[in-house]
DNA sequence: ATGGTAGCGCTGCTA
């Protein structure tokens, strides 16, 4: 089985190069995030065609989230399980069943900046997410939450701790909150791959960031036990962040020897 | 040197 998650920063505007990279890569399950667009205008049918089912959560210009996945799409649950006060208007959100996997497409909050309200609302999202997963899920079950989580996990997962972003997706109160899902029994399935590996998902628009090699790792695909001891492949394409009208992420695919 | 770009949508917000 082969999983991808790629924060596409407008599906509208970047359709055609997901189209050409799901025929390239061929996942069996692919993750979006920031799709930026309401479910009324969702493009099924280009999904379709490659031989995906879709599922999307989103209400218009920010946020958004979808599954595609050709090895089945069932039990379809947007925003959280229990009432949180964030997601079901953000659209943050989504989970389903591909092919035995409990799938959790996530795009986690920005923070924008340590201290701010929306920095609090990130933390409150992502301790969230944790009761969610606990919530719907069993460490012994085969689930796969991935996406966009606006946190670098460790230093490693930056190029310039000091200087990335102003504090935010480095602080330690993040890093505590994706920790927390580690303790829970879920794995970093990039970094079980790629042990020392300084690789980034992200590189910021401006200033000739990805040319520069100025990114950071916060894409990521995090696996309970039983599949990340049947990882077999995990890769960061960052063959997908070159060329015209590019997402500022990487997409990132894991493979699973299933 | 503390900048810069991209997307949405039409003014400034979000990232």
């Amino acid at each position: 089985m082969r999983i991808a998650t790629w924060n596409v920063n407008s599906l509208k505007v970047r359709l055609p190069r997901v189209e050409e990279w799901l025929a390239y890569a061929s996942p069996d399950v692919l993750c979006l995030q920031e799709t930026k667009m309401s479910d009324a205008a969702f493009p099924t049918m280009p999904f379709q065609a490659l031989g995906y089912e879709v599922a999307h959560h989103g209400s218009g210009r920010w946020n958004g989230v979808a599954i595609a996945s050709r090895i089945g799409l069932d039990d379809v649950v947007a925003g959280f399980s229990h009432a949180a006060e964030h997601d079901t208007v953000e659209s943050r959100l989504l989970s389903a069943t591909c092919g035995g996997t409990r799938v959790v497409s996530v795009y986690v909050p920005n923070g924008r900046a340590v201290g701010s309200e929306h920095y609090a609302a990130k933390l409150a999202w992502l301790g969230d997410l944790r009761h969610h997963i606990a919530a719907t899920c069993g460490p012994g079950d085969r689930v796969v939450v991935c996406g966009d989580f606006n946190v670098a996990p460790d230093d490693r997962d930056v190029w310039d701790p000091a200087r990335a972003h102003g504090g935010t997706h480095v602080s330690d109160a993040e890093r505590a909150e994706v920790q927390a899902l580690l303790d829970w029994g879920l794995v970093d399935a990039f970094r079980l791959q790629h042990p020392e590996g300084r690789l980034f998902s992200w590189w910021d628009y401006r200033a000739g960031d990805f040319h520069n090699h100025r990114g950071m790792r916060i894409d990521l695909v995090l696996v309970t036990r039983p599949l990340a001891e049947r990882v077999s492949f995990a890769l960061i394409d960052r063959n997908a962040r070159k060329g015209k009208l590019p997402s500022d992420h990487a997409p990132l695919l894991v493979d699973f020897e299933l």
